[in-house]
This record gives C-alpha cells, sequence and structure tokens, in this order.
DNA sequence: GTAGGGTTAG
C-alpha cells in the first residue's frame, strides 16, 4: 500500500542513500517524477544526504523539462558538496546559458564550492556577479563572502564585507571571520574578536579552541574548553575532537580520559572522527592497550582510524603488531594511504625490520601508486642507519624526487655517529649547519662525532661556532599531570612553587643511585665544560625535574608518565633506567618521536632511539 | 530550500 501523505516529508534529517530511491519510487508511482517543486525537494534531500552519487542527481535532475530556480539551486547545492566543487562553476554557467534565472539562495552554493576548490580567481567572479544581481545586502550572501574570502586567506577583503555593514552581521559572520584569522595563524587577532563577540554558540567556542589547537597554545585551548563547559554549554563532536587532540598532543592521560567519560555518560553517538580522536590519544598518552580498545569500539573504521592505531603502535615500538594491523586493513578491502605507509615504515624502522620496510617501500610505489614524502625516506634513512647500510642509505637520498630536508640528513648524520662513519658524518655535519646555521642540535651533533674521533680541538672549534652562530636553540621542557594540573619544567628551571623541594628530591635520588654503585656518566660532547659544571646541568634537565616532581607527588602504585618536547638525552636515559631498577619504579617517557618504558633498569627501545 | 567549526604523520 502506498501511503497518501506527501512522499518527501517523510524523510529522515540526513536520509541514506537507499531511503531518498523509495522516495523517487513513491514520485514516479504518483506521477510527480517530472514536476520542478518535487524534484526540487528530491534534490534538497540528496544535498543533505552524503550517499547519493552525482550521476544519480544529474539524472534526477534532467528529468525536469524546464527547471527552475529552486530545482537547479538544489542542484548547486549537491555539487557543491560533493567530491568535485568545480562542477558547482560548470552547471552555474550552463543554467545561465539556458536561462535559468538566479536568486540570492544561488550565490551561497557558489562560494561554498569555490571555498571547499578552493579557488580565489572562481570566488572573485562570483562576487562580480553578486554585484551585477544586487544581493549584496543579503545575509547569507555576505557571510559566503566573508566564509570564501576567510578559507582563501584573504583576510583583508573578508574583513572588508564584514565591516561593510555591521547591522546586517549575525554570529555566522562572526564565526567565519573568527575562523578566518584562526585558519591564518592570527592568534591574538582571533582571540580579541573572539572576546568582542556579541553572540557566542557552540560554534564560536569550538573555532576558538580549535584555533588554540592548532597553533599549538594548547594549554590554552584545553583551558577554554573548561570554561566552555563549566558555563554548562553543550559541547558537539567537533568540540570533543578538539580537545582529544590536544590532550594527546600534550600526553594529557588524566584530562583525556575525562573527556572520554564525558563522551561515555552522555551517550554522544561513537563517531570514526571521535573513535579516531580517542585512538590517537591513548597512543600518544602511553596507553596502547586503550588506544587498541577503542579501536575496537567503533562501529566502522575509515582508513584515518587504521592509520591513527598503525603510527600509534609504530611509536610504540610494536612494530609486528602494526604490521599486522596493516595486513587485516588491506584484507579488509581499504586503501591505504601516505600516511598509512608513514605508520608502517615507521613501525619496520622502530623494530628493525628491514627487509619489510624495503618490501613496503617498493610496494607503496609499484602497488599502490603513492609518491614517497619525505615522512616515508626519513622512515627509511632511519631503517637503513639503524642497520648500518650507510651506503645505501645516501644512496636512498642522492636518488630523491624532492630535496632532502634538514630531518632527513640529521638522521643519516645521527647514523654515522652511532656506526663511526666518522668522514661522512663530518660532511653531513656541515651540510646540515650551512643549511641551518641557527639551529643548536646540528653544532651538537656534529661536535659529537669530532669527540667520537677524539678530534677534540676540533669540538672546541664547533663549540666555539655555535656560540656566535647558534640562536633559534629549541628549549627543552617536560611535563607531567598531577591532581588534575599540568605541570611543566623547563631545564634548570625555578618556575614551580615547589622547586627547592624538588632540587632536594634530585640529590636524595642520586644519592640513592650513588649508594647502589651508580656513578654518573658524562657524555663525551661536554667535553669544554669542568666537570663539576656538566654535572650541574645535568642534573637540571627538564625531565629529572619532572622525574622528582613525579615521585614527590604520584602515588607508589603508579608509573611516572613524563611527556617532554625534545628527544631524551643519553645521560637522562641513563638515569631514568637506573632510578627504575633502584627505586622499582616504572618510567614512561614520551619523547619528541617515541615512547621509552623504563623498567627494572632496561628500556624499550633497546637503547637505539 | 541558503552560510560557519573537527581526526591520522619522522
Amino acid at each position: 500500500m502506498v501511503s497518501t501523505l506527501p512522499p518527501l516529508s517523510l524523510l529522515p534529517p540526513s536520509p541514506s542513500f537507499s531511503q531518498i530511491l523509495q522516495a523517487h519510487a513513491q514520485l514516479v508511482y504518483l506521477g510527480l517524477a517530472t514536476s520542478r517543486a518535487a524534484i526540487g525537494h528530491l534534490l534538497a534531500a540528496c544535498a543533505i544526504s552524503s550517499a547519493p552519487p552525482l550521476s544519480y542527481i544529474h539524472s534526477v535532475y534532467r528529468q525536469i523539462e524546464r527547471p527552475n530556480v529552486f530545482a537547479a539551486n538544489n542542484l548547486l547545492r549537491c555539487l557543491a558538496r560533493g567530491q568535485s566543487p568545480r562542477q558547482t562553476l560548470v552547471f552555474y554557467s550552463a543554467m545561465r546559458i539556458s536561462g535559468v534565472p538566479t536568486n540570492n539562495y544561488t550565490f551561497p552554493f557558489l562560494l561554498q564550492a569555490c571555498s571547499r576548490e578552493p579557488s580565489i580567481s572562481e570566488g572573485a567572479q562570483v562576487h562580480t556577479q553578486v554585484v551585477k544581481f544586487g544581493f549584496c545586502e543579503d545575509l547569507y550572501v555576505r557571510n559566503g563572502l566573508i566564509s570564501f574570502y576567510s578559507t582563501c586567506g584573504l583576510l583583508a577583503e573578508s574583513r572588508k564585507v564584514f565591516d561593510h555593514c555591521p547591522e546586517r552581521r549575525d554570529v555566522v559572520s562572526w564565526n567565519s571571520m573568527l575562523a578566518g584569522y584562526v585558519r591564518s595563524s592570527e592568534i591574538e587577532v582571533a582571540e580579541k574578536l573572539f572576546d568582542r563577540m556579541p553572540e557566542k554558540d557552540v560554534i564560536s567556542w569550538s573555532t576558538m579552541i580549535m584555533g588554540y589547537v592548532q597553533n599549538g597554545v594548547l594549554e590554552k585551548g584545553i583551558d577554554l574548553f573548561k570554561e566552555m563547559v563549566g558555563r554548562g554549554m553543550a559541547v558537539n563532536e567537533a568540540t570533543l575532537v578538539t580537545v582529544l587532540s590536544a590532550s594527546a598532543q600534550l600526553g594529557l592521560l588524566e584530562y583525556g580520559s575525562f573527556v572520554h567519560s564525558i563522551i561515555k555518560d552522555s551517550r554522544f553517538p561513537m563517531t570514526m572522527a571521535l573513535g579516531t580522536a580517542l585512538v590517537d590519544m591513548y597512543a600518544k598518552c602511553g596507553r596502547i592497550e586503550l588506544s587498541r580498545h577503542a579501536f575496537a569500539e567503533m562501529p566502522k573504521r575509515d582508513a584515518f582510524a587504521w592509520n591513527a592505531l598503525i603510527c600509534g603502535l609504530a611509536t610504540h615500538g610494536q612494530g609486528r603488531e602494526a604490521l599486522e594491523l596493516f595486513h587485516e586493513f588491506i584484507s579488509e578491502g581499504l586503501r591505504p594511504t601516505s600516511v598509512t605507509f608513514v605508520g608502517v615504515l615507521n613501525a619496520c624502522s622502530r623494530s628493525g625490520l628491514l627487509d619489510e620496510g624495503r618490501h613496503h617501500f617498493n610496494a607503496m610505489v609499484k602497488d599502490y601508486g603513492i609518491k614517497p614524502e619525505m615522512e616515508h625516506y626519513g622512515c627509511m634513512v632511519d631503517l637503513l642507519g639503524r642497520a648500518g647500510l650507510i651506503p645505501e642509505a645516501l644512496e636512498l637520498i642522492q636518488g630523491m624526487s624532492i630535496s632532502p630536508d634538514p630531518v632527513l640528513w640529521g638522521t643519516l648524520l645521527g647514523a654515522c655517529k652511532t656506526y663511526g662513519f666518522v668522514d661522512l658524518g663530518i660532511l653531513v655535519g656541515k651540510r646540515l649547519i650551512e643549511l641551518e646555521p641557527g639551529h643548536d642540535g646540528h653544532y651538537i651533533l656534529l661536535a659529537s662525532i669530532y669527540a667520537k674521533a677524539r678530534r677534540w680541538e676540533d669540538v672546541v672549534e664547533v663549540r666555539r661556532l655555535m656560540s656566535i652562530q647558534g640562536t633559534n636553540k629549541v628549549a627543552g621542557w617536560s611535563l607531567i599531570e598531577a591532581g588534575g594540573k599540568l605541570h611543566k619544567f623547563l631545564a634548570s628551571g625555578w618556575a614551580h612553587m615547589d622547586s627547592s623541594k624538588i632540587y632536594k628530591t634530585i640529590e636524595i635520588i642520586e644519592q640513592r643511585l650513588a649508594e647502589a654503585g651508580y656513578l654518573p656518566n658524562i657524555s663525551p660532547v661536554l667535553h669544554d665544560i669542568e666537570d663539576e659544571e656538566k654535572m650541574q646541568v645535568i642534573k637540571a634537565h627538564s625531565e629529572r625535574l619532572a622525574i622528582a616532581y613525579g615521585f614527590m607527588v604520584i602515588g607508589q602504585g603508579s608509573p611516572i608518565r613524563v611527556v617532554k618536547n625534545l628527544r631524551v638525552c643519553p645521560d637522562c636515559h641513563d638515569f631514568s633506567k637506573k632510578v627504575s631498577k633502584v627505586f622499582g619504579r616504572e618510567i614512561i617517557v614520551r619523547d619528541g618521536s617515541r615512547f621509552h618504558y623504563f623498567k627494572d633498569g632496561a628500556c624499550s627501545c633497546h637503547d637505539y632511539w
């Protein structure tokens, strides 16, 4: 039996393709298959659904004999949201030629297409059309323009439209302007605009939070989220995803878990973006088993989700598991992306799986047609370098289709140092210093190569050069989460309110280590500093401050979790191993590139990092 | 029937 109700009104807010087909069948049955209004509504349903293929949408439209602007606008809307937004403008020209008029609804879709493409010249042409047809005063059209210029980074243009007539603004105008500043990393301007907003909705808040997080001001992002929740505002998926990403980047396990509990308590639907953000958060916070669990709980998984877990396993040194997962991913019939291979190759290099790494690198190019990017070369150079195959690594670099970046040379240099390729190491080190003369790390690496060759005069010379040239030394920091708070330490810092206690604790720890027969190691790199002074410098590395603080505030049964921005230095690595042995305490350090699990005097990285 | 925010990477 066929319903006597108008069929399209039965469609849910976001209809599936099969629901649309059913509605279409009903239209045919009712003899409405060529009705401009009915087909227009069917196209509107297609526009808010994600599934219908464009070929279907075009075929529906073609059934209308003399299309009106309503039907045409809805086709534009479908095209603007589709895979190839450029088609929107192609259709717009055709529609103008065939005599279909435009109205105020037409332009927002055209501008959306130009933002998504993105195409500055075409968007500017649309702007002239807007002027020509006299829609400059329409709020939706104006917002479309603001958003278009904002996404293309043309903030001055965007601002012109925004400022033009202030009484014709609503929260969307403000949000689009805000998003423009955020996207262009003008975070202070964005902050000011946010404070001035007459009305803020969920999107205003999440845009600002996202702005902080994407520009690396992570703590502010978390704080603003706290304020948002504290004000009793409803959060949405985008806010949760963003704040999980901030927790992940900072390694805030407690906070990330708290956000997870909000999701569970509010019975938020587990979407792919949220699930992926959870997988990533647990992996980056050192809980790979919870990451796996979050992955398993996802009702559906796309390549992003798989990539997050593969990459997570790789940073945890679980290379075999990552490869197993990759094979599962392939057998599910999904297409790997270039990021998938970053994870796979990284897994191989972290676990020393030489043949597998070579195999997957070749397969990536041959079987999947993915061009190697800097990251892939980085993994390969690391993999070959670790195996001591320095000549092969060098050959790979020399055969690259893109010009190698400093990080790549740095990886090679690290391998030269480990395997005593002194001459090549010196060449590469000098090259690196030429490329980035302001980067202190390069001088330190070159000095360490000279030190290895016992060329002390050269060590002194490089350090002298560094003191003249080196400027942009990245300040090392370590952080630890305790009592719902974030504690950040800088090397030799005294900013923390418990600093004197922390330095005392370090001394007590050192003393216990000495009693157990451990003498502190000092790297030869610091050769030109007096022994006593060296000891002071190393003692105050941010990582030790964090570990000492961990001893003070983290319960005996729990591991001490530290997140740091730079790589672990050999002295601190050694220190952490000894502490884990003498105090029977697990220490988990996430450094700039991987995890170190210190337990019983050993580290999960097997001392190669 | 219109516009704005989100996840993966050495």
